[in-house]
RNA sequence: GGGGGCGUGGCGAAGCUGGUUAUCGCGCCGGCCUGUCAAGCCGGAAGCCGCGGGUUCAAGUCCCGUCGCUCCCGCCA
């Protein structure tokens, strides 16, 4: 190997080379065998640089060539020259030249490849994670990897220039078991005790915040035990950011600071700051989510005040339900089939609608669906909706919540199917003014909407206890392209007040001290009035990458059912292991 | 926990309302070829159609079950 170490790599020799000998290392990209003379593509992470093996090449470098096959690692060691006129590859940045072989040294063989390392691997996601190593070595793969560390470094830097400290939390702690599940680790030493992994470094950022560490961040590693999906894993990356003394207002400009940095670091993109923000009410009641995509308009409309003046039954049952009716206006969709309504339909079942009404618009007034039950008011709904002649109104009417979501899902797959979604654009926006608390109907309990350290605005504070269901918290979420990019909330830093919110969620003083008597103890000794976020990197890269899953941004991800198919975890343990652990498997 | 989709040589796919010897592209093996860059041409090998059961004269195709993957609902403070 000693003279056969690589001068340059195979994406860096131009022209200017011309006449240098350079040893080459890689491995065999594609190569094309003309009898006489033969091509070699060779590849490592900077590139591709062919080489030819002339045909008047001495017998023992023309028989390594041949030995040659996809993936071989090898070494080679030749002279730069530039192509012929005619030959020469625009395509390529090496491609105005080539190297010509002088000696070829096969470093390692490569078996019969599963699948080609290819731009885009046609192979199925399966396989492609049971071979991640080669699946990874494609350029599309190589980019996406590269991507990651440059915005990881570019996050590192411009929260380092901003007086943030990195610092590192634990990953085995203690299980607070609310939200999500846990992930435990059993401790030898102490039988029948269990670490968890963090679900998020919350209430240790939170302290260190009570330390005085003013500005912290950390790339953090969360673990949550629960159904993976595209855009989430058992475990997933974080930007953790926390601040004291500051208000909403500060972080959303530390935010919209480091994500302009990013944009501009990494893909060379000028992001528009400020973000948009939108409440909470307002994104459910015009985008039927709480992370609206702003690419496209399409927004749902009211229907309450047209329901109530009409004849049809369901919604006027839904109205003294105290429900909602929502309508949405397809433009020029009063063509669509009854089978392409009726799968909009499906859409918004899913989410828990019982039904999609529709009518479709005319010059005259409405028409099909459920229109006979509003022919005296067509006009004013009509002008109400602002909807056209060729137009089709779809309709849901629900629980205020239920009604919006499921609208929301129509409007997706409207904007889907009329092609209103465009690529290469980011849409951020705040979402803002969220409850903080919700009902739990099967415990027949609130809830905290987030987590149980939000600050509920000032102006609820005094009243809290009478509805909570009212009560806003200073939370945020950051929101691109429908994408949940990142969660925050100002932070409840005084005990008293998250004694009451413990209380209203029905956690016993005892309950409380239990779970988290270390940060009510640290709450005590004069903490700062804090707050923070934390955007999930895996998802930020994806929607950088123009990828529909993270698992598309991770090195090593697991598949939608928890398991690394290249490790094969998780995987059963050795009767000792578990002995010393303390640990009877039940089997069922 | 629930719903949708998929599973066919190493890989990606086709295979209609059941009917000869399961088709195509890539890869693999052998041969030809001095300018290709997804090289080309000729020849060849390779399949228990995820698995189990059923219906039928006959099943890749229909039915039931099961496993795996995937998308979605629930879940994800």
């Amino acid at each position: 190997m000693e003279n056969m170490k690589r001068t340059v790599t195979c994406g860096n020799l131009r022209l200017a080379d011309n006449g240098k000998i350079v040893v080459l290392n890689g491995w065999v990209h594609r190569h094309r065998d003309h009898g006489g003379i033969k091509f070699i593509d060779l590849r490592d992470r900077y590139g591709i640089t062919q080489i030819v093996v002339d045909a008047d090449s001495p017998d023992k470098l023309k028989a390594a060539a041949q030995d040659l096959k996809f993936e071989y690692c090898i070494a080679v060691k030749g002279k730069v020259r530039p192509r012929p006129e005619s030959m020469k590859n625009t395509r390529m940045p090496t491609g105005e030249i080539e190297v010509q072989a002088e000696d070829i040294d096969i470093l390692s063989r490569c078996d019969v490849l599963p699948f080609m390392i290819d731009e885009k691997s046609d192979a199925r996601e399966e396989l492609r994670f049971k071979y991640r190593y080669l699946d990874l070595r494609s350029f599309s793969m190589q980019r996406k990897i590269k991507l990651r560390h440059e915005v990881v470094f570019a996050v590192r830097g411009y929260l380092k220039d901003h007086d943030f400290y990195e610092i590192e939390t634990p990953t085995l702690i203690k299980s607070t078991p609310e939200g999500a599940r846990d992930f435990l680790v059993p401790a030898r030493l102490f039988p029948g005790r269990f670490y968890a992994l963090p679900q998020s470094p919350q209430l240790f950022k939170q302290i260190l915040m009570i330390s005085g560490f003013d500005k912290y961040f950390q790339i953090a590693r969360c673990f949550r035990d629960e159904d993976a999906r595209g855009d989430r894993q058992p475990e997933h990356t974080q930007i953790d950011i926390e601040m004291s003394f500051v208000s909403k207002d500060d972080i959303f400009a530390v935010l919209e600071g480091l994500f302009c940095h990013i944009f501009k670091e990494a893909l060379s993109f000028e992001l528009k700051i400020p973000f948009k923000r939108i409440a909470y009410n307002d994104a459910m009641n015009r985008y039927g989510s709480d992370k609206p995509d702003l690419r496209f308009q399409l927004y749902l409309k009211d229907f309450n005040e047209f329901a109530d003046e009409g004849d049809f039954k369901v919604f006027k049952s839904v109205l003294e339900n105290k429900g909602t009716i929502k309508a949405i206006v397809a433009p020029g969709c009063g063509s669509f089939s009854r089978k392409q309504i009726s799968e909009l339909e499906e859409t918004a079942k899913i989410y828990g609608a019982s039904g999609l009404a529709w009518m479709k618009v005319t010059e005259e007034g409405l028409e099909g669906g459920i229109s006979k039950f509003y022919s005296s008011q067509a006009d004013k709904i009509k002008t109400g909706l602002d909807a056209k002649p060729g137009d089709l109104i779809l309709l849901a009417g629900s629980g205020w919540k239920k009604a919006c979501t499921s609208l929301g899902a129509v409007r997706i797959k409207l904007a889907h199917i009329l092609n209103l979604v465009s690529p290469d654009v980011f849409e951020f926006c705040w979402v803002t003014d969220f409850p903080l608390f919700e009902w739990n109907e099967d415990e027949k309990r609130w809830e905290a909407a987030h987590h149980m350290f939000t600050m509920p605005q000032e102006q609820y504070i005094k009243d809290m206890e009478k509805d909570p269901g009212k009560v806003k918290g200073d939370l945020y979420d950051l929101v691109c392209n429908g994408v949940e990019l990142a969660s925050g909330s100002i932070r409840i830093h005084d005990p008293g007040l998250q004694r009451r919110i413990f209380k209203i969620v029905g956690f016993s003083e005892e309950e409380a001290q239990r779970r988290f008597g270390f940060l009510l103890e640290a709450l005590k000794y004069g903490p700062p009035p804090h707050g923070g976020i934390a955007p999930g990197l895996d998802r930020l890269i994806m929607l950088m990458a123009g990828e529909n899953t993270i698992r598309e941004v991770i090195a090593f991800p697991k598949n939608t059912q928890g398991v690394s198919l290249m490790d094969e975890s998780p995987s059963e343990v050795d009767d000792e292991q578990l002995k010393e652990l303390h640990i009877k498997v039940v089997r069922e």
